[in-house]
DNA sequence: TTATTGTGGTAGTAATACTATCATAAATAA
DNA sequence: TTATTTATGATAGTATTACTACCACAATAA
């Protein structure tokens, strides 16, 4: 059996659907390469078109600009994960182990998923690790979350909150524990790799303790006193 | 009794030092301004020259570029702030409270300082919550953080992460629980204005609630259990 | 058959991110 | 006092970036 995961996108991230062509899925598939590689900073719609073999003017076709293309594959990866996250947790009735694998599933590294060929979801993890923030941190945060760029972003945030809320329905920071535990499983990482002093886990630079830290914020949170 | 209150700036960060003169000063006076008006991207050399009424070029004697003024800047804001939080924990004993005082430090908006004149750390603080992590969110961190670039956020680090361990000596992540209160200080106050359904607080909009969520993250984190 | 749509290519423009050179006024050292 | 350094200003020039407009062609629908 096999099955293609479809995730519907916001139409107004994009001119035209780049799931819908060859060249699209080129340009997915080599921005998130290319991304990885070179930073957002220096990545440019002209060596992104070099890397595939077609022009600039192709791939402006698609996406108005390195913003809305970022914003893209941000808002792509956070549906994606919750589709993870939803199915790793199914049929799991206790919610703090659910909340256990939903931590796991944020801190480790992912496996890429054969079903989508185009987008390799462990690339796009380390992008969104290094400049997922950058999609929301900007002066038109207010636009695009009006055009619900960021709807993927919040929902999972919801997502995490409720079960959070399910484990300890007297909490009551549900959401903000939601985002700080996303964003901490990625900075965390970040800071591991790159400015150790900021962490505690320099020395092994491992993924499962960051998961404990986590595991430990979030559950002595919860605890009743 | 007036004393100014000098900060000491990593050399390679400049090149020509911006206290030593009146342009420089207004370069770092109005460059905050206008990251702050306009947004980090958008931000150029040449509409700064405009703002001060010389031209590029004169910047560009003293900021090879804008990812040196930004580090400069968020590089001056943690040193002022390490100074704001030994002054104002100074004498207390308890860690406790001195953790405390600090996650007040951190949350609420900062009162601007008459001493440094040229520097409003009002507003460089709102440029810290919205583009600080580009900082060192780059390619480029790794050669930056091997010219010290970051010690003055790697030092606030590591003298928070001290006062935690002096709160309770076994906890084991004190680094990372030190980086996770000062960053979510800043992005739960971002996503407070402006994604307001990520956190807790979107109806008040209050810092003090930012406060008290830190606290109550931090202290449930250092309950021996 | 013709018209439309989807797709790819060429060329050009304004802005950005610099670098280089020259002139001059003020501050400072000899 | 003169000589010299220093800070700033003015002008020009280049490579790259971030687009826009226009053209060509093949498949498809009317």
């Amino acid at each position: 059996m096999k099955l293609q995961l479809l995730i519907k996108m916001n139409e107004a991230l994009f001119l035209r659907n780049p799931e819908s062509s060859e060249l699209g899925k080129s340009i997915l598939k080599h921005s998130v390469q290319l991304i990885n590689k070179t930073g957002l900073e220096t990545f440019t719609f002209k060596k992104l078109a070099e890397d595939i073999g077609t022009t600039e003017a192709g791939i402006y076709r698609y996406f108005e600009n390195k913003h809305k293309l970022l914003v893209y594959l941000t808002a792509w990866y956070w549906s994606w994960l919750e589709f993870q996250i939803s199915f790793h947790t199914n049929n799991i009735n206790d919610p703090k182990i659910k909340l256990k694998r939903i931590i796991k599933l944020l801190g480790t590294p992912v496996e890429d998923d054969e079903q989508t060929s185009y987008i390799s979801e462990s690339l796009l993890h380390q992008i969104i690790i290094a400049e997922g923030s950058k999609a929301y941190l900007t002066k038109q945060v207010e636009e695009d979350n009006r055009q619900h760029f960021f709807k993927p972003y919040k929902d999972l945030c919801a997502v995490i909150g409720d079960i959070i809320l399910e484990c300890s329905p007297k909490y009551k920071y549900p959401k903000s524990l939601a985002s700080t535990i996303i964003e901490m499983a990625h900075f965390q990482n970040f800071f591991m790799n790159h400015l150790p002093s900021l962490t505690d886990f320099g020395r092994t630079k491992s993924e499962t303790e960051i998961v404990a830290f986590l595991n430990d914020l979030v559950f002595k949170s919860l605890k009743e006193s």
